[in-house]
DNA sequence: ATTCTGACA
DNA sequence: TGTCAGGA
């Protein structure tokens, strides 16, 4: 896919950011701390957001609305590299070489789960169940 | 006018 | 997380 440079190309500032994804610039900056997203940098140390930091925010966001805490989200999408950020390609489609992660098609399942599917009330409570297994400390 | 980092009444 | 300070 070419237009993925597209995707990952740096384009607009935090105030924009905001606009599109209702997020306070305090919790965009906030979980970029906690390296959930890695938006590029201008001259003048400005943060600037691709169109994938963005859908990026967005899943955070609704991760959050859904209950789930940093360690979760940090679990559930995959870690971001200064690298995949705004270099070349790699998505969350490409096989990633993470053996780290024993279960890397739980992590899609439940990505998909919690991000995908509409809002089920009792899916809730079910995967928090499940993460918790993960998440514990 | 905007954004950035650090800090906490 | 909100919000203010102080600098870029």
């Amino acid at each position: 896919m070419g237009d993925d440079i597209r995707r990952n190309m740096a384009l607009f500032p935090i105030g924009i950011v905001m606009k599109l994804t209702d997020l306070t610039a305090r919790q965009i900056r906030y979980y970029e701390q906690h390296e959930l997203v890695i938006p590029a940098r201008t001259g003048g140390n400005q943060r600037l957001y691709s169109f994938n930091d963005v859908e990026r925010l967005l899943e955070i966001k609704d991760l959050i609305e859904k209950g789930v805490n940093i360690a979760g989200i940090k679990q559930v999408l995959l870690p971001v590299d200064k690298d995949s950020e705004d270099a070349t390609v790699v998505s969350e489609q490409s096989e990633v070489k993470r053996r780290e992660l024993t279960d890397s098609q739980l992590h899609k399942m439940l990505k998909q789960q919690l991000i995908g599917g509409g809002k089920r009330p009792n899916s809730v409570s079910l995967i928090q169940g499940e993460l918790s297994r993960f998440f514990r400390k």
